[in-house]
Formats: structure tokens, C-alpha cells, sequence
DNA sequence: AAGTGAATTGAAAGCGGTTTCAATTTTCAT
DNA sequence: ATGAAAATTGAAACCGCTTTCAATTCACTT
């Protein structure tokens, strides 16, 4: 059981003040190359490390980035935050910074931010799945301490903030998307959203209305849907659109998860998919989902949420480092990946 | 911008010592009433909040458990893992803990799990996905740091280590799917297990062969599949099955991604789920996959890997405060769950 | 009013490092 | 050999808090 060494004893065992060893470790150039390779020889035997708390109080810095995570009312975490969180803590650890997870219920949320300002246990923040209007924003320049946005938070009528953000185009995608399958012939489009209470659903859901508009294809009330973005959510809807007397020839939905669920339902009704309906669904690049080979199963809007917890995380880190940098934001586009799940309709014009 | 406000400041404003008042916000009895409550409204005003990184260097604790993530070929996290971590995150946060994550290469870990150890960025560990003789146990056990594993590490040859570990009855858990395959008629039963790299997997299968002996079934070579426990991998084994001359009649399969894969497949090849073939899987019961109502989709072998986070945590927070505790182990067993995905075999006699 | 014990308060040491600034040693030209 | 400049080392202050121990104040008793 070796006690922890502290830079005192490991100064004592060399015969050197803590300043020499202090610097010899820190490599130093007024340090003798021979003086340091001693220091550093003593500090291995003794198993010697600085203790990261010490240097966290005198650099007055914690070196670690905050992810709040609201549990929901099922205490689980959105699976696609893991892999958001992956891409994050993989440039955080390049940089030296630490990542803390706070899971906090909802009505402790706001508190929770303020308590890891103000005891300084994070040199900063990143927010997800914001909301229009987020309070969170307010509160963060309140407390003036540096954060970056995963998405946007539309200002609907009170005050339009500034802030850093990175958002991947849901808009520009769903128009993508939206569009295909109108030139591929389809007019009878069913829209499945996220839950509309988010600001990325919002703007998908705006993107699938104009689009649609400006081809002047019909817009039934009783195909948007907005819900979980689960397997089972996105069965129930198909059950209801599958069971009615006329039905969509194509689906345009927000996850993977939905489109599995609308699968599994279109072969409960003896559907094929991808010629009797056509499905796009929007696809964050889930982990697990992906090492099959060959034509993807879904066609979909892709856009890595790794490679966005990884550039929100750059962003941030440059702000803390350079706090007087101005604002950045960053919009990142989805690209259209044509997959087994969709072919001509029947308004196909060649 | 409000700069931090610093104890000394605080005390200053008040006219008290710094004494007088650290002891006043922590509440300490020989603090009178009146004062404690100045210095209370003081704090608030002057937003006033203790640096936990000088707390930290004075009671020689970090209150911070650390999970260190490896990162796999595809730098993303293993899905399930997502929900253990929010099990175990609230707990932490419930006992005044924090959580550090940290994301690392496989090169890197080990060194990893030294360094957070050596520079008390944390004051205890919790392994996942052990494999047999897992390296880190010996690792931890050298540093003298607290912690627990989820899962165990049988020890094949090498030394037989002790260690604090919470597991889930993976034994027993598959001898109770397959015994329930076999009663139900099932003879043909083909075997899609994860990684056989790990612990878990290892038991798994141990339980399968060891039942379908122990019950004179057919143990077939050529249906002992491990891989990925994802959709694809479920899809490619369950192509390869299907399209063999004669096909079993049960799939016994290591989690809900794995048997979605297979159903995809059963579609494509005409059969029906639960009627021409049957599949049990393991489920962790992953958030998102669990909202619909009514009969599960999937027979299975249910056990909470939230719950299991919490548990573990808890488990680990006593060993540290309580250092010389015994140790604990614990077994949670995995609850069958009868769902739509199994039916009657050829040989089920009523 | 003096004396006593109890209740409050505060000065200073310490947690484990880093850094400023001064002191010491070395190097080298004269 | 001598002195100045350069290189190396160390004493002490400090980061922001807790806690020990001593000092002060207060409430009562006689």
C-alpha cells in the first residue's frame, strides 16, 4: 500500500528544494538536464505525481468542462448523447481537460448549473438539445462563465441572445430530403417528428411544411406527427397511418429508431419497404448501427454526432483559452445517403 | 461580470474572520444564530459559493469516481453503457459525488487509469466489461484504489485476485432461456452470442452448452455464432442460418439489437417470428426500447442496467468512505419476460 | 464588583503545489 | 587570480479553504 508521495517528501529524498523539483518535472529550462533526470528518476521509484488538485488551486483553473444531463422521467440517457459525449471527451483528454457528468433531475437543473459555476468545478459548459428560448442561455451569461450550444435556440418573442453555438443544418437537410422524394415521384408524404418541444424538430418540421408548399404537394394534417424518436413510437404511428383507408406513399421521420419501428409495422401490413412505401429518415450515425456493408438499409440524412461532440468541444476549449475571441457558430450539413428504403412513387415522371 | 468572490473578501465585507465565517456556512454549532444568518444573506449577495477545488485540497478527497471509457475502433460507446452510467451518475450526485469520464485509446488506458489515480483526480474507479484475468484488476489493486467491477473476471490461470464486483446472472439467466426454449419444444436451437472476448459472453455460452447437454439436445458447431452485439451482426448471423438447407427452430441471441437483426431477416425470408422460429434475447432494458404498451415485442432475459449502475455505485462509494470494509460482491438475477417473439417447437409435448 | 465557566471569535498553520525574487554558484574573459 | 555575467538553486509568498488552539467576550454566581 504505497502512500501518496508529496512533492515536500520527494524534495526531501533528493536533497533539493520544492522549487527545483517542481520545475525539474516541469521541465524547466533553468534546470540542468542531469538535475532533471535525477528528479525524474526519484519521482518514478517513488511513484510520484503532482497532485492535480494543488495545481488546480494555484492555476485558479479546474480544467474541466461540465455536460449537464436532465434525467428524464424514465432516468435514462438519450442513446445518441453517448455517442455526442464520446466525440467531446475524445478532444477534451487531447487537450488535458477533464470531462464532469452531472445528471441532475429536471427541477434541479438550473441550480445544478449554478453550483458548478459558482464552486468553480468547471471552466465551462456545453448545452444539448435546447429549447427555444432556453433559459439555460440567460442563465450562463448571467453567470459569465464560457458555454457552447449543441443546436440553436430560436428567440421567439423575448430577449435574442448571443452565444456560441454548433448546429447540424436540419433545416437545409429536411429540404433535402423533403424534396427526393417529391422529385421521385411521391406526393403523399407522412412527416414524423421529434418532440416539438425541441428546436432542431421546430426546424425540420418548418423545412418538410415549406418544402412541400413550394412543390405545391398536399399537406394533410393527420400525417405530422411529432413524439419520441423510439422504435415503439415510430410502430404506433405507422399502426394508425397503415390502418386508415388511404395511405402515404412515402414517410419522411426524424431517427433510425422511428424508421425500424415504421418497418417492423409495414411488414406486419405486408408492405415493402422501399416500393410500396418509401422512408427517409434523418441519422445521426448512431454507434452500433453501422458496420454492415454494402447499401445501407435506410436512406437517410447523415450527420455524425461524433464529429459534432468533437468540434463543439474545439470550439468551446477556444473560448476559455481566449476568453476576449469573438462569438462562433458553426452549422454543419447533412449529407443524403441513398439507401434501400426508398423508390419511385407513383407521380414518377422520367 | 461578476469575478469570484474569495472568502477573504467575504470576511472582509462582513468585518468577521475567515474562520467565523467558513464555519458559519458550514453550519457549525458554536456559530450564533444572528451571525449565521448575516453571513448567509452576505454570501448571497455577494454570490458567494466555496471553491470546491481548495475544499478538495484541505480534506485530501476529489469526491470523484472515475469511468474510464475505451475507446473501440469506431471511437463510440458502447449504447448500453449510456444507461449504466446515468444509473450510477445519480447516485453520485445523490451522496455529493462527481463523475469523471474519460475517454481514451486502448494503447492508453492502462497508463490512463495510473495517471487519474496518482494525481487523485479520483478517489475510486468502476470497471465495466471485464474479460478473463482483466488486466486492471491488478492494476488497481497495486495502486491501492478503491473499486468495483461491473461484471466479474474469471481468473483462468493466473492469480486469483479479490476485488468488490456487482454482477448479473448471465449463467443463470441464459440456462433459464434455453431450458424454456427446450420445454417449449425447441430442439434446433442456433446460439448468437456477443464477443466471447468477455466475461459475460463466456458464462453465456457456458450456460447454453451446459443446458442443451444437460437436456440430450443437438449441440451444432455450425450454430455457435459471437460477434457484435448490434443489428447488423443479428441480420448477417440470421442470413447465414437461413439460407442453409435445414434452419433452426429458436435463436437464443445476446441482446435486443442482435434480434432485431434477425427479425429483419426472418421478413426477408418469409418466416414468421414466434411461429416458424423463435428468438430469446438479452435485454438491459436500453432506454427507448421499452415505451410501447402492451406484450413485449421480444421474449427475454430482463435485467436493468440503470439499476445495476446505481447499485454498483453505491457499493463503491461505501468502500471509500468505509476503507475497511470487507468486500461486497453482488448477483442480480435476470427476470424472464415472456414476450411475442417465442412459440411452440415440433417436439413440445402438452 | 469580582470571579468563574461557557460561549464566541480569530490568528495561524496546513493542504500540495507554483512562481517571484533573491541568493548562490558557475563560467569565462581579462 | 579577479570580477562580471550567466546559470542554477532556494526561501517564501500565495492559491482558497478548514481546523486547531488560543484569545476574547459573555452570562452568571457569590
Amino acid at each position: 500500500m504505497n502512500k501518496k508521495t508529496s512533492l515536500k517528501e520527494l524534495a526531501e529524498y533528493l536533497g533539493l528544494s520544492q522549487t527545483t523539483v517542481s520545475r525539474g518535472l516541469a521541465d524547466y529550462p533553468e534546470v540542468t538536464e542531469r538535475t532533471k533526470n535525477r528528479i525524474r528518476e526519484a519521482a518514478k521509484t517513488l511513484n510520484y505525481a503532482p497532485s492535480s488538485t494543488a495545481q488546480k488551486l494555484v492555476h485558479g483553473k479546474s480544467l474541466t468542462i461540465g455536460h449537464v444531463i436532465r434525467l428524464s422521467d424514465h432516468l435514462t440517457i438519450n442513446p445518441f448523447y453517448a455517442d455526442f459525449i464520446a466525440g467531446a471527451g475524445e478532444t477534451y483528454s487531447r487537450a488535458g481537460y477533464d470531462m464532469l457528468i452531472s445528471m441532475v433531475a429536471p427541477e434541479k437543473e438550473m441550480q445544478n448549473y449554478r453550483d458548478l459555476a459558482n464552486s468553480q468545478k468547471v471552466d465551462g459548459f456545453i448545452l444539448s438539445e435546447p429549447v427555444p428560448d432556453d433559459p439555460r442561455i440567460a442563465l450562463l451569461l448571467e453567470l459569465a462563465i464560457p458555454f457552447a450550444l449543441h443546436g440553436r435556440s430560436h428567440a421567439t418573442n423575448k430577449v435574442e441572445h448571443n452565444y456560441n453555438w454548433l448546429d447540424v443544418n436540419n433545416k437545409g437537410g429536411f429540404e433535402i430530403a423533403t424534396a427526393y422524394l417529391l422529385e421521385q415521384g411521391h406526393r403523399d408524404i407522412a412527416f414524423v417528428n421529434g418532440l416539438e418541444i425541441f428546436d432542431f424538430a421546430l426546424r425540420r418540421k418548418e423545412a418538410f411544411l415549406q418544402t412541400m408548399q413550394k412543390h405545391k404537394a398536399p399537406i394533410r394534417p393527420d400525417w405530422l406527427f411529432s413524439g419520441d424518436m423510439s422504435e415503439p413510437a415510430g410502430f404506433e404511428v405507422a399502426q394508425t397511418l397503415l390502418s386508415a383507408k388511404d395511405t402515404p406513399t412515402a414517410i419522411l421521420c426524424s431517427s433510425v429508431f422511428q424508421a425500424m419501428g415504421i418497418q417492423r409495422a409495414l411488414h406486419l401490413h405486408d408492405k415493402i419497404l422501399g416500393k410500396d412505401v418509401s422512408i427517409i429518415c434523418w441519422d445521426d450515425c448512431l454507434s452500433g448501427f453501422h458496420e454492415s456493408t454494402g447499401l445501407p438499409q435506410f436512406t437517410s440524412m447523415q450527420s455524425s454526432i461524433f464529429e459534432a461532440g468533437a468540434k463543439i468541444a474545439h470550439l468551446l476549449l477556444g473560448k476559455i483559452e481566449n476568453p476576449n475571441e469573438a462569438l462562433s457558430t458553426n452549422l454543419l450539413e447533412a449529407q443524403l445517403v441513398i439507401g434501400q428504403s426508398t423508390g419511385k412513387g407513383p407521380f414518377f415522371k422520367g
